[in-house]
DNA sequence: TATGTATCCTGTAGTAACTACAGGAACAAG
DNA sequence: CTTGTTCCTGTAGTTACTACAGGATACATA
């Protein structure tokens, strides 16, 4: 089992250094243990736990959700089922996300659209934004 | 031309009263001019311009583009075609957005698919999650 | 062994865009 | 005149980082 540096913990996750920090800060990584020097020192452990973080950050799950997930992992005390739900729940929030985008999208298109792209001030755009 | 209180614009436009006073502090927003007791007193002018702020908060341009967008109008200095560019950066960005969101949309569902939902502490989704 | 430089340390403050008080003053209705 | 609602200022909290400052440590090279 080798042992990392924040440095190479960080390249191997992709997670920047202060991020790895700060989630020690905050109680989401466990504090590894340090050198004679003071440094970090991670196992791979680290590395697992720290991919799983990283990978539900990028799933759109809050630190709160992630912390959720790996406690119910820790603790073994979670069904395939409970972790189902989380997941449905989620992708629910992530699929309105998505719709309202699509909404802002189209109204930006509209608004372009309409635009005579002239060369005076005067803008259908900057009207339409007036409205309501 | 009549007059509103802070709750009155707030119910007129639809923004938070609390999100109003974070505005005028931000300059996003002129300061009003007061009642003898010292309350804020709006009128058509601030509506506009606060339905204009709103509207552009919703269309997901952040509040400096919107500050930008607004002086632009002030100024007069501005044309068409400019409101038209800085509609076109921004519905990337929107669509960029989008893109990503529904990348994760389908890893959530496939997880979710594999996701035997059983009662015992075992869980695809999980493991997926160590991955990489 | 000296030295340079790369990496690391802690602690604090800043970011965006609000939101949430606390503690007090003003206004409208009965 | 009391009661209840609305409003005031000022400060601190939220999320998830990111960016220093000022100093210590580790390691490669001369």
């Amino acid at each position: 089992m080798k042992s990392l540096s924040i440095g190479g913990l960080s390249e191997k996750t992709g997670v920047n250094i202060e991020t790895i920090r700060y989630y020690e800060r905050e109680d989401i990584l466990p504090k590894p243990r340090r050198s004679d020097g003071g440094r970090r020192i991670y196992g791979n452990e680290d590395v697992r736990r720290l991919n799983f973080v990283h990978k539900c950050r990028n799933l759109g799950f809050s630190l709160k959700e992630t912390v959720s997930l790996m406690s119910l992992v820790d603790t073994g005390n979670f069904t395939c089922k409970q972790v189902h739900e989380l997941t449905r729940v989620h992708v629910k929030e992530v699929s309105k996300k998505i719709q309202n985008l699509k909404r802002m999208e189209q109204v930006l298109l509209e608004m372009a659209d309409k635009c005579g792209k002239g060369s005076i001030p005067d803008c259908p755009i900057i009207d339409s934004l007036y409205l309501e």
